[in-house]
DNA sequence: CTGAAAGCGCTTACAG
DNA sequence: CTGAAAGCGCTTACAG
């Protein structure tokens, strides 16, 4: 069964292509009669209008690309649950690609995106990313892009992040204030800018309360699908090296709920011996023994508000408007269940 | 910077757009220089074909959509992910539709897809669809459609599954030859086949072992982003209703950990008190105390069957050849951990 | 080995 | 109010 196409609805009436196509979009320039009869008849024939040939007359092809650094992961699908949603709100078709941490394939699916004339490309980084020329190929193509969640700060397009330097600062203050003088972090790599400035803040917030700031308390996990025998590894090895800790600022709930896990099954008491804090406020922290104090991260928001900068970015474009990049800062918040201690009255 | 054209090569070359085309394509029947010079070009001005243009002359659109019940959520995100690495190596880009389990979202979906005019289409029901006419209606079109996980038994097209019945048979038989003799069920909503094919298996390994099936036994979940909830309010119920239920098989991993919770929470001994196996093989599964005994559930090999599956229909349908539906089923397999007794030999 | 021409299905500036 | 015509960028059957 071939597809329907304006001909064949024009043959049927005996009018021409140019007055279906018109009637059918509402030009005012079309007798009611006419545009009644037009309506009929695609609607009995199913008609449907090939997107490609609208596509390539137009230019625009309602659809966005989006990268993301893995699917399996809960914030990262919250969040493409929010782009997906507000994308359909708005008639735009949304193309998911995984770059599983790899510069490389980022780069590649870049350039898939671009060759399928997607209208726009909303980005969460690759934690092996550290050019940025395939980002800034693309803006020069005049193509918006936004990037969510793991941005680089040197490029210059729009950004939705949270605060994460603040954030991680309320999560340490939060284990300062409960009484935990020697806390130790649980970051995640080395390059993306959200684990240094979750580290960032988690060091400011000891230097500003007078604690001493000793490296040797930070450990690195990479957060990917190890995460949660990452955290329990992690805690391990903590309690092989020091056994004075009595606070620690996790990364990610997934690396802090594996390290609750290692914590039980040794005996330590949480929050007594230990508190904890993460980071992201996943489901399975409210769920676990003890509950985990954490910080909300706005994952489903976060993806809305890509969109929406896109979407407005696409606008301006489209009507010739120069585009300023504008930072979109999320509000987190602490909060507090059973892994940490309630709260000391500050001295 | 407008994208380069097959005509601006062209006309740098002093050459006819059709022998770009075929030096590009690498037709044999253009001459080593010129195929060299034209590639040389086309590097030197970034050229990429206009996707639309394309698509339009091929029929083609090397895309596919993916229409799923809900995003968040482990099991769906790995098929998702196995779907769309498959995709890529066959050069095919993956549009993502959720239909939040609802039935005309997903009727409006299919649409969407239609009109973007996707090579192929990969479903999982919502659980509120029992009317089948906009499936069946894809098919009448020769467009390729692939059900998983969520099928309707009715609809005569390809099909990925695992077998729910006997999953759910082996599962209730562990119970059973654990030593359980009064087991309950929190099965899935009663719309979806696989929640259905759960139950019976269930009911069939009760009967086949001269246990009797006791309908007040049966507690129904909805299994959407309430599970974790309703695995604990379900366990809640299940003690006040009955005080001498062993055992319990759960339709879904996030609901059974729920169930733990709950009972760890009252002083329920599991598994010395109540046994519990649990669908799914979610990771938290093995990390949450005590460990959860469930089914494997392959997702990620599930997403990538469904597409290949998908990409040899498309590859016949293009050479003119007959499609004949086929139903692969994946298997499944009972991963035992400390929710359950050691087996006991049987009598 | 090269190229002129038709055509995919649509939109839209222009003429009447 | 209606329609002939050009054109988006490509592919391919055909002629030379």
């Amino acid at each position: 069964m071939k597809p329907v196409t304006l001909k064949q609805i024009a043959e049927t009436l005996n009018i021409s292509i140019t007055t279906v196509s018109k009637a059918l979009k509402d030009y005012p320039d079309v007798s009611k009669k006419t545009r009644r009869q037009v309506r009929e008849t695609a609607a009995q024939l199913n008609y449907r209008p090939n997107s490609f040939a609208v596509n390539l007359r137009t230019r625009e092809s309602k659809t966005i690309g989006v990268i993301i650094p893995e699917v399996v992961h809960h914030f990262f699908s919250t969040v493409i649950k929010g782009i997906i949603a507000q994308a359909e709100k708005k008639g735009y078709l949304v193309i998911i690609l995984q770059s599983n941490e790899s510069y490389e394939l980022e780069k590649k699916q870049i350039d898939l995106l671009l060759s399928k004339h997607v209208d726009g490309i909303l980005i969460s980084l690759a934690n092996g990313t550290s050019d940025f020329k395939h980002i800034t190929d693309v803006i020069a193509q005049d193509k918006p892009i936004v990037m969510f969640d793991k941005i680089a700060k040197i490029v210059n397009c729009s950004k939705v992040i949270i605060d994460d330097r603040k954030a991680a600062y309320t999560a340490t203050q939060h284990l300062i204030d409960t009484g935990c003088r020697r806390i130790a972090h649980f970051r995640g790599p080395l390059l993306p800018q959200n684990s240094i400035d979750r580290f960032l803040g988690y060091k400011k917030a000891l230097l500003d309360n007078n604690l001493p700031y000793d490296p040797t308390l930070v450990y690195i996990c990479d957060c990917s699908d190890m995460s949660f025998e990452e955290g329990k590894q992690n805690a391990a090895q903590l309690l092989e090296d020091h056994d004075d800790v009595d606070g620690i600022f996790i990364n990610t709930d997934m690396v802090a709920i594996g390290a609750i896990t290692e914590f039980n099954q040794r005996g330590v008491k949480i929050p007594e011996d230990i508190s904890i804090v993460g980071f992201s406020n996943w489901f399975m922290s409210s769920a676990i023994t003890p509950s985990l104090s954490t910080i909300d991260q706005p994952g489903y928001q976060m993806g809305k508000m890509a969109f929406k900068q896109l979407h407005k970015e696409l606008k301006a474009i489209k009507k010739g408007k120069e585009v300023y990049p504008k930072i979109i800062e999320l509000d987190t918040g602490l909060i507090k269940r059973n892994s940490t201690k309630t709260n000391l009255v500050k001295t």
